[in-house]
This record gives structure tokens, sequence and C-alpha cells, in this order.
DNA sequence: ACAGTGACGGGACTTGGTGCCATCACCATA
DNA sequence: TATGGTGATGGCACCAAGTCCCGTCACTGT
């Protein structure tokens, strides 16, 4: 028999996100959430470095977002390429099986400012990885920042719209959508 | 004579600056921050609900970007709307005398990712200003959307440039002239 | 003269977060 | 079978951020 159970990252994860849903995020204690979990503070802090990370986990967003345009077809446009980074990241990160979990997790983060501020600075880091890998294709300096930010709010809108239960697209194709509306509101500005 | 020596904000933002730019964010307490300010820890969260917040006070830019939307001439464009909005801004907060402060302040807030978070959820709420200032004129929510981050973009780009001390235009112009950049590299996506 | 007000001081307390050391099943090797 | 290393965990002490509550006292109006 194993020592200790295994996951315990994971089950740190959903014994927070059950908490926060029940109490709010700033009424549970980092204690309560390992308690949950039969974990302690100690293991809590090993495996994130506080207490919104947990929320934040995974960390692959700016790899899959760098392949994507990485491999971008050669003559794509910027803008193109950001929509292949989109597909990347909906086959990998956003199958249909975790979209009942997004909605959660993202309505908890919607409720509380501190979680929401770091999935700010998430963005912003994001949108810098895009904005480096278009400039290494070559893309002008300021044309790499209009075009990773539009590929970001076209990121968020498909993702709010993704979880929407009774939408039944499948994230990569509602992200292309997407970004083709924001293209043309822009535009037409 | 009075009791207490006056602009007790004031003065808790000079020396947490100073200390900021001294030993680093992270290195230095609330604490030391007050002693250097004459004061105590009651009073600086008295002021302040964080010590992140002690370097983003003021808090009248959102007051200032919705006015200068409203007063937007009626038939403007989206995006001339919130070029009005930058001009308002240049005139009240980014008055050439406040240059040398506000450098000194990014450059603390660039070197500390608390601080960044901080920034980021600040211009979350400067976005989501300015979109419901767009949708009272009647602007479509995607295009409103779109406008508001385009405009961001440049505010933020702007912001820099004007921060560079061998550039002498007023932030007004600077911002003017960066939204058309940013609207030309938007098409040419 | 006198009570109310408001900005500040001060201390107790909770919680997030760090650092260090102990524990002990598992594993490789002899 | 013995033995020593490894690695994820527990446990504890400690610091700093942030909250609460109460006391102080110059100023102010009546």
């Amino acid at each position: 028999m194993a020592r200790w159970k295994p996951h315990a990252p994971e089950r740190l994860l959903v014994a927070a996100l059950e908490l926060f849903e029940e109490r709010g995020y700033e009424h549970t204690t980092v204690i309560e959430i390992t308690e949950r979990a039969g974990l302690t503070k100690s293991t809590f802090f090993r495996h994130f470095p506080d207490k919104r990370e947990v929320l934040f986990g995974g960390g692959t967003m700016a790899g899959l977002l760098v392949d994507g345009i990485d491999t971008a077809p050669a003559g794509a446009s910027p803008l193109e390429a950001v929509a292949h980074a989109l597909d990347a990241i909906g086959r990998a990160a956003f199958t249909s099986d975790r979209r009942e979990f997004s909605a959660r997790r993202s309505a908890v983060v919607a409720a509380n400012p501190e979680l929401r501020e770091r999935e700010a600075l998430k963005e912003l880091g994001l949108i810098a990885s895009m904005i480096d890998a278009l400039k290494r294709r070559g893309v002008p300096d300021l044309t790499a920042r209009v075009a990773a930010e539009l590929g970001a709010l076209a990121w968020k809108i498909a993702y709010e719209r993704w979880q929407d239960t009774t939408n039944r697209d499948d994230f990569a194709e509602l992200a292309r959508r997407t970004l083709t509306e924001v293209q043309a509101a822009s535009t037409a500005c």
C-alpha cells in the first residue's frame, strides 16, 4: 500500500474549489483546504507558491500558444498565426470534458478581486509570450502587440461562450469565429 | 500649531516610493514606511486598503475616461471618443510636472510582480469603464470591447513614451499619435 | 466652558507565507 | 536479507500583512 494518497495537487485543487464555492475565497483558510484534502499547510505551499495559485495551476498555456504561433504556416498573417495558436490551445487544454469544471472555476474567480487580479497577471504573461513569438516571425513590434491583444480579447470572449452550457461548439471553432468577429469590429472602429 | 503634520497619504507615498527604490518592494515593511513618514501602521491602513495600493492612489482615472467619452462629439466614432478620453486624461493627470515621478513609480512597479498584478487589475477596471461609456453611446458590445482594448493599448504605449526623458511632447498629443498608429496596425493584421 | 468630532497611536489577534528539521515508505544495490 | 539513499510529507517556529477595537487629544461649534 502506498504511503501517500496520490495526486496531492489535484486533491488540493478540488478541495479548494469546493470550499471557495461554499464559503467564498476569502472566507476559507489554507488550512481548511488542506484538511479537506487530507494534507497539511506545509504540503500546500510545497505545491503552490500562494493561496491563489491553486486555481491557476497548469501553466502550460504560454508554451501551447508559442508553439501554435511558431508552427503557423510561413505565409500566415499575424492574426492567422494567432488563430493557429488558439486552435492549439483548444485541442490541448479546452477539451469538452473540462467545460463544466472550467465554468465552476471561472465563477469563483469572477467573484473575487484577488483572483481576478491574478488572472489579469496571467493574461499579461500570455500576451507577452505571443508578442515574442510574433516578433520572432518578423512581425513589427507594434503590429505584434496589437495582434496579441486582439487575440487575447478573442480568447476571453470565446472562453466565455465556450463555458455556456447551451453551447455545444468546440473551443477551436468558437475561437476562430470570435477572432474574425473581433477583426471585423476593429476595422469598423 | 497643528496637531498632526498634514498630507499623511502623500507623505506615505513618498516614503514608500523611496524605500521601494532603495530596497525593493518586498524587502520593505509597512512599518518601515510609516516610520519614515513619521506615522504608524494603523494610519497606513486607514489611508490605503493594502500595501500595494499606496502606489495606486488617485483613482480618478476611470472618472476622467468616462467623462472624456461622454463629452465626445455625438458623431464621433468609437475610437475618436476614446481619443477624446485620452486627451482628457492627458490634461488632468499626466501634466509634465508629474513625468519624473511617474517614471520612478513605473520603474518600481515594473520590478515587482505583485505590483504589476495590481496594475493589471486597475487596467481591467479602466477598460470596463470605457466599455460601459461606449455602450451608453450606442456602440455595439463587441465594437465597444475592441475599441476600449485598443485604447488601453495605445494608452500604455503612449505612457511609456511619455516617461522617456528625451521626449518633450505632452501626453495628449503623444496619445493621439499612438492611437492612430495602433489603429493602422490593427487594420494591417 | 464643554461635549462632539476626527485623525492618529497602540496592541491583540488572524492568516498568508517561509524555513528548517524530522519521519518513514519505497527503491536500488550489495 | 541488510542497508543506505530518496522524496513527499508532517510539524513547528517565525515574520509580515491585514483586521479590530479602544484610547488620546487638538480642534470646533454652541
